[in-house]
DNA sequence: ACCCATATTAGACTTTTGGCTAAGGGGGAT
DNA sequence: ATCCCCCTTAGCCAAAAGTCTAATATGGGT
């Protein structure tokens, strides 16, 4: 069964992505690996390249707010599937990563071999969870609203996004994304529209509410 | 050794609060007990009583984040001990307790017994944490700068800025706490200077990272 | 060919933010 | 009494943020 895999390795530890990349590379000789370190280069990555079997993503990720990375490529780019690799495994982290349409959680804990057995099963369109799970006490629907306002947003709006979330100027994200001041601007009134919130520190904080093992319910 | 102590019990939870209050009633009968729900609640029984034993104090409390109540509880009130009590219990946010001056962590998961033997100790000006614990892996130096920074803050200003974390405009700041925008405008160029960061959304960011159970070594 | 979503930009405008100076009042410490 | 720190305020100014209108361009889908 060696079909030709395009994964996607998106983790912000080099070693950890080698280690990766070594270990599934016996399994998934034909498989062409891509890595990202950052949302940054994900985004890259992504645009570069059309067509991707799977992106495995760390939620912990330079530039990146916990999930909203997950939702983000749920919503914008819903044909590839994503499968969740975290050092965090409590019940409540996965349940989000599954609510916000991550096709699998996979523990950094979990051995070699059941990795490549949950990798299997993922690339063939179903879902892997570490075993002994019990995701039904897990209500997480309040974080719904803002999560689905968050993927109402276009790319650039959620490139400028994080941005405002790295507390850099519109003058700075400007020179950054090579556009003017004004475009930012009117990123930024969009941004306010759909997420509900009168200015950027309403929405940096808005986004800081998507940190993983963040106490707010 | 029934001595005359006063208490307080900082946590959002009702429940929580009146648990704790009944369970150790007993073994301190002559205590008077006094209560806050949330870091504005617990700032003004600092401010009506002047002989306070001792502080038990929940790292998750509305308009607190993470440490930032601790660490500047400590910076102008060292006389008064706090003792950190939490539903996390990992080695990390207890490190990180301990670090910004906690005299203990008590998980929630203790028991009553073990509940009041750790007062006794705490009371006595002893420090109380979990049996079987190794704290000497945790490096939690990344985070002191900020922390210093963060206890320069006077009080006023460090209310300041807990509502530059509600996304509140100067102009509403003013209006909650009765004074001209004048003043938090001043207040708000204080903070700026002695967080080392230019703008709100900065130093809302900063804040932030003092989140309990944040990726951010 | 046409529609639509996205991205871009300019220009004018208002609001908010933030820094600076100067100044008064209160409380604690020496 | 004096000094110092904190809180307060006004007034002025500059910068940044944010809104609105209007216009251009591009690419995809029908």
């Amino acid at each position: 069964m060696s079909e030709r895999f395009n994964i996607v390795i998106a983790d912000d530890h080099p070693l950890f992505r080698s280690a990766l990349r070594q270990a599934l590379g016996n399994a998934y000789p034909d498989t062409t690996w891509l890595e990202a370190e950052s949302a940054d280069t994900l985004r890259q990555t992504l645009d570069n390249n059309t067509q991707l079997d799977l992106i495995i993503l760390d939620l912990q990720m330079p530039g990146s707010h916990g999930y909203s990375t997950l939702i983000h490529l749920r919503s914008h780019y819903p044909a590839i599937p994503v499968v969740v690799i975290s050092a965090h495994e409590d019940t409540k982290t996965i349940a989000k990563a599954m609510h916000y349409g991550s096709c699998g959680f996979i523990p950094k804990s979990t051995s070699m071999e059941d990795l490549a057995a949950a990798l299997d099963l993922i690339l063939q369109g179903e879902t892997w969870l570490p075993a002994g799970l019990d995701l039904s006490k897990e209500d997480i629907s309040e974080d719904g609203d803002f999560a689905n306002r968050l993927a109402e947003l276009t790319p650039q709006q959620y490139k400028v996004l994080q941005m405002f979330g790295e507390g850099l100027l519109n003058k700075q994200i400007a020179y950054d994304l090579e556009v003017s001041e004004a475009t930012i601007k009117a990123h930024a009134t969009a941004i306010f529209r759909k997420l509900n919130v009168r200015n950027r520190t309403q929405a940096v904080i808005a986004l800081s509410q998507l940190e993983v093992n963040n106490p707010v319910l």
